[in-house]
DNA sequence: ATTTCAATCCGAACATTGTTCGGCTATAAT
DNA sequence: ATTATAGCCGAACAATGTTCGGATTGAAAT
């Protein structure tokens, strides 16, 4: 019993993603998430370790998926895009549904996941002014199947960024 | 008349930021919000431009804002927040909402903005499960002047990214 | 028309950083 | 005891970032 048991206790845990991460990782992730520019040299006089540990661990930790990509973050105002919107589209048909996930290719549009309760979508968009937020709004409403559309104009942002290995 | 209303014309659309872009420098960024990890020499491909070129245009991009930082992506699900809520609090007194503000330290936060409608703040959390996210609730709804807290937890994601030049 | 100025580009040299390698240590299993 | 594995290090090497001088262009001023 002792043994087995243990065994398949171990391949539960395992099983559904949860990367086993120690303190190095998450101050690495978390120096990386803050700032991916940082040289090898710099992360490992954070972590007290030499810079090709350092890359060992990086490495490993791409390869597992943990840090999934670097990237840019850019100026939304900068780029002329001033006015930021939280949406949430109930829809009373799964072709409706259907229908919004193709927005996804859309340039104003920067999130879009489906949420609990029925049919619905939630939107993050971030459009140019109030002229083209109202063209996308009448878009969405327009769609066949589309019950309700509520927004949300952001006025601050006071936080914005990606998951913390905290 | 003519050249004095012209300067200030200009002056108008200069003052409150947009940035002049041109289609070379909307490709770069555009390929660098996907993946900053490309090098210069990558790059210059992209473009048809030298390495130094387009060396010279990011680093007026960093300059003037427009690319804000450049950071790590990391897997909520490996890290091991599997449960994405978005949260909208209705406040009645800018008190509540100035206590909710303090809330962009816990590492479950990853988005914080104030909303039109009456003291409304939205929140994006990424918490580990079911258990956590319920204290989280009910740490907020336990604040002096919440009015009402929906929350819409998300079932899949599509999209999430940053803002896009095009 | 000519000149001046600023912006942009390029190739080539240079500096910094990323990356690989062999060897060392510690731990755990045989 | 001994083998295997994982993790670390310093040093060499490879790739990339960065700077520089000079050439070209276009616009503004003379």
């Amino acid at each position: 019993m002792g043994a087995v048991g243990k065994e398949t206790d171990v391949v539960r845990q395992t099983r559904h993603h949860p990367a086993e991460l120690d303190l190095i990782d998450r101050k690495i992730l978390g120096a990386l998430a803050e700032d991916a520019s940082r040289s090898y040299a710099e992360l490992s006089s954070i972590v007290n370790l030499s810079a090709p540990a350092v890359h060992d661990r990086v490495k490993r930790l791409k390869r597992d998926g943990v840090i999934k990509s670097t990237v840019a973050i850019l100026d939304g105002c900068k780029l002329g895009r001033t006015l930021l919107t939280f949406l949430v589209v109930d829809t009373s048909s799964y072709n409706a549904t259907r229908q919004l996930l193709t927005f996804v290719n859309r340039p104003e549009v920067e999130e879009l996941h489906t949420v609990a309760g029925d049919g619905c979508v939630f939107v993050k968009v971030r459009a140019a002014d109030t002229e083209s937020l109202e063209e996308f709004l009448m878009e969405i409403q327009s769609l066949e199947g589309v019950r309700s559309l509520r927004s949300y104009i952001a006025l601050s942002t006071f936080l914005e960024r990606g998951p913390s290995p905290d």
